[in-house]
DNA sequence: TCCTTGTTGCGACAAGTTCGCAACGGCATA
DNA sequence: TATGCCGTTGCGAACTTGTCGCAACAAGGA
């Protein structure tokens, strides 16, 4: 899991202030998530995360990492992403930005790319209103590309 | 399931070819397979499209409509795509185009704008290598835009 | 201390998907 | 026609991801 560090003490005072704006408690273990979860670039799959947490809270349950995810994105901190593959995934950015998509292994990485930041939206019709729109670069990362063998994507869920 | 119908023998005869040539039949199963999914426009997930071909060939069985999606992905006669949700879609369409996604219901509906046909790829890095791209619109579609209820999605299992 | 409210862990469950295996079918060869 | 090979198929079990109900628990206020 790939954790900045930077700025995520931040981060967690601001996520304190909108759960308690709401009348919810930081707990111990939403603390334990947040923690881990606000300064990853990698976008965990919340089994991912779970794992991850649970390495220093043994106790701590799926569902209470699946319930707090949903918090957070209740309360605007984090979104849920859309890539081709069967987990859910969660972003801790809530700004407009794009992702690089592995099409071997799965992996989702942020993309900064300023002549992206205004894409014409489609024309509002009877059909669609569209609200935001984020570009989906596929390819391969670095690990995958040095893989000489193609037949098959390096975790088996994620595919092209 | 929408099916358009137009080109949909020419379609088949082209997966025909690209099956033989890999040594691969086409079998009375993929043939029913094929032709339902070749003229689909709304991406169908693996369950829903054996449920309808399961109406005319009660005998096929799911593991076989999984098996033979594989293999068009493979062969590129299919991609997945990524939408908010939990199942897996596929799309019979390969070339450049985009998606609208209904943040309620988890539709998706293909998307053509000429002025998306050309945007920059990320350049060349070590980190990762882009081959193509996509842009996902988010918003709602007209059934769900007309419902007056925000608060939850039309399908319970697609997020935004 | 008691009550209320919300959180947590647990285990069961559901849906989607994959896998192993035996049976089957087509084709080439003898 | 018999045989062997090889890929496909259906079946059902198993696995993964995510949700739900429930009892125990913790914190805060009366």
């Amino acid at each position: 899991m790939t954790s900045e560090g930077a700025h995520s003490s931040e981060l967690l005072e601001r996520a304190a202030t909108a759960l308690r704006s709401r009348g919810l408690p930081l707990t111990l273990q939403r603390r334990a998530i947040l923690e881990r979860f606000l300064g990853c670039t990698d976008h965990p799959a919340a089994d991912t995360l779970h794992a991850d947490v649970a390495a220093q809270m043994p106790a701590l349950s799926r569902a209470t990492v699946y319930r707090t995810l949903e918090t957070l994105v209740e309360l605007g901190l984090a979104v849920r992403i859309a890539h081709p593959g069967s987990e859910q995934r969660y972003d801790p950015r809530t700004d407009l930005h794009h992702h690089l998509v592995c099409d071997r292994c799965g992996a989702v990485r942020d993309h900064e790319a300023t002549e992206l930041a205004a894409l014409t939206l489609p024309r509002r019709s009877r059909d669609f209103v569209a609200r935001s729109y984020s570009v989906q670069f596929r390819g391969l990362c670095a690990a995958c590309a040095r893989t000489t063998d193609r037949r098959r994507p390096a975790s088996r869920r994620n595919g092209a």
